[in-house]
DNA sequence: ATTGAAAATGCAAGTATTTGCATTAAAATA
DNA sequence: TATTTTAATGCAAATACTTGCATTTTCAAT
């Protein structure tokens, strides 16, 4: 089915460089472009494009899931519980982990937006000099 | 501070055999045990106890994100996004990556429950045949 | 161009989750 | 043991998100 005036919308809000919103931020952006669309049609935008391949979603740790175009360089990302700091990991290493596990367990991976907490290296050592 | 009684529960009802529970079935379950127990107070503990890495929070599709406990033996998953059948993985390659990871961005890896999505072989099958 | 089918949308209601505030319980201190 | 402090909890309200239903819009077929 052609795509909805709704989800060409999206794809333009979120075309931005590695733009990462939450559905919220969504909403309110749209709303500006369409004042008449109602939430209930976003979540279920959203929905359709994610089953589609045309975004991904991930947690962030935002309190909120958080969508991306898919179809820009792949990339994955380190988050830090403690700060909140976001680093942009290369996929090499990832893709490889992907490609194993596609030939081992017959699987055909469509995750392609990795999101790995921890603590960055700053908080390490916060947390370091706070245990002193 | 000491483990609150809501808490000791939530360990006990996540201890079953790889359990993942939704907070709203954690609720369900913990309900049989303190009936006066509050909603708002069991989201409160999950929030507590993923912060002190007691229980680990993952999507896998379900429409909510599921809880389950750290400590037992390491593991992960690959979830086919269409029938939903749910594989465990072994541990060793995504131990690999995380290791690569921590020390190429002096980062301390705290995610210890990764969740792939994909399609898993029976339903590459199936989508296959529907092209044909 | 018209008609019918399929998909998208809005509305309202419902559910899941979060938050502010006050109270209760537990822990620490004297 | 008593008191104070801190954390957990319940309640109600609020927000985020989902769902059922009817309507509108878009697409496909004629």
């Amino acid at each position: 089915m052609k795509t909805s005036s709704v989800e060409l919308i999206i794809l333009d809000l979120l075309s931005h460089e590695q733009a990462h919103l939450t559905a919220q931020e969504i909403y309110q952006q749209l709303k500006l472009r369409l004042p008449a669309v109602n939430p209930s049609t976003v979540y279920r935008a959203l929905e359709r494009m994610a089953h589609a391949g045309k975004i991904s979603v991930s947690d962030m740790g935002r309190g909120a899931m958080v969508y991306e175009a898919v179809g820009g360089e792949r990339h994955h990302h380190l988050v830090c519980q403690d700060c909140g700091a976001v680093m942009t990991i290369e996929d090499r290493p990832v893709n490889e982990l992907f490609r194993y596990l596609e030939g081992r367990y017959h699987f055909e991976m469509i995750t392609n937006h990795l999101i790995l907490f921890g603590r960055c290296q700053n908080c390490q050592k916060v947390s370091e000099s706070g245990r002193q």
